[in-house]
DNA sequence: TACTATCTCATACTTTAGAGTGAATTAGTC
DNA sequence: GACTAATTCACTCTAAAGTATGAGATAGTA
């Protein structure tokens, strides 16, 4: 802050001292009026173009971000779930009652049963509930 | 685009036309050389604002905005939940058991019950599993 | 080939969840 | 005061979930 004030004023310093500069040359007859003129006009349309630049407020934009989600073998396997495992936690994820899960994998409901069981045992949880919440923690389901 | 052309042909017209004209009010001497000398500082510096902001791509800073989650007692009346409904719900999302949530709540395993029961008929569910998954469709759980 | 992991299924048993019904209490509303 | 919604709780069952153990089949690996 001090720093960027400091800026200004050595800027506008030096401005002055152009123009007073110039002043006096106009003066002794060194330049012709139409050179004064145009070195007025270029440094103020230069400065007019840096004020332009800082004052304008940027533009926001928010945008939403998505959750975006991606699963990748490695997640999986170092918790050590098998691809089975996974799809059983899938369906469980959404709602499915063992029974459901076990028609729609075309496995017996028993065979649910197992996977569910050594799913809770890799994701450290006691219920169908808490593996959901635990998985989705860990970032294998979105 | 013909419009905006012709608007900067008679700007740029306009501005030669009140320099001369100024240049002219010089030699005559009806104003001073300052005067000159400001009367161009402000026309250009105006012109380098209008320049700058013209030339230069708007300025887009991007923000990155979290999926924030904002829960009002609009939401959850709209699905007639109740206060301590809400209460239960959350509990299971964050895969409590029953008793759990009995013992958070300082309320019986039976109360527990009964609140989970009308959740899922207000909810369209069948299990907790699938209430858990409806509540965070409809935006009642983050 | 022997070993290992995965997937599958079964059986028996315990625990939890969920449905259904009824009821008492409290606070706010018409 | 009557009515309503919300909260609380109990009791009874049934269904589902979860545990434990054992075991057969298959495919990939050392």
């Amino acid at each position: 802050m001090i720093k960027s004030i400091l800026g200004y004023g050595i800027t506008i310093a030096m401005l002055l001292i152009i123009l007073k500069w110039i002043d006096y040359r106009l003066f002794t007859g060194f330049v012709s009026l139409e050179v004064y003129a145009g070195i007025i006009a270029t440094i103020f349309t230069v400065l007019g173009v840096w004020i332009g630049l800082r004052l304008t407020s940027p533009k926001v934009v928010t945008v939403e971000r998505e959750n975006e989600f991606e699963l990748d073998a490695e997640k999986l396997k170092s918790h050590g779930i098998s691809n089975r495992e996974y799809d059983v936690l899938g369906l469980m994820a959404k709602g499915c009652s063992n029974q459901e899960i076990a028609d729609e994998l075309y496995i017996s409901l028993n065979t649910v049963k197992t996977h569910a069981s050594s799913l809770f045992s890799k994701l450290d949880a006691k219920r169908r509930t808490q593996a959901i919440q635990q998985a989705k923690q860990k970032g294998l389901l979105p």
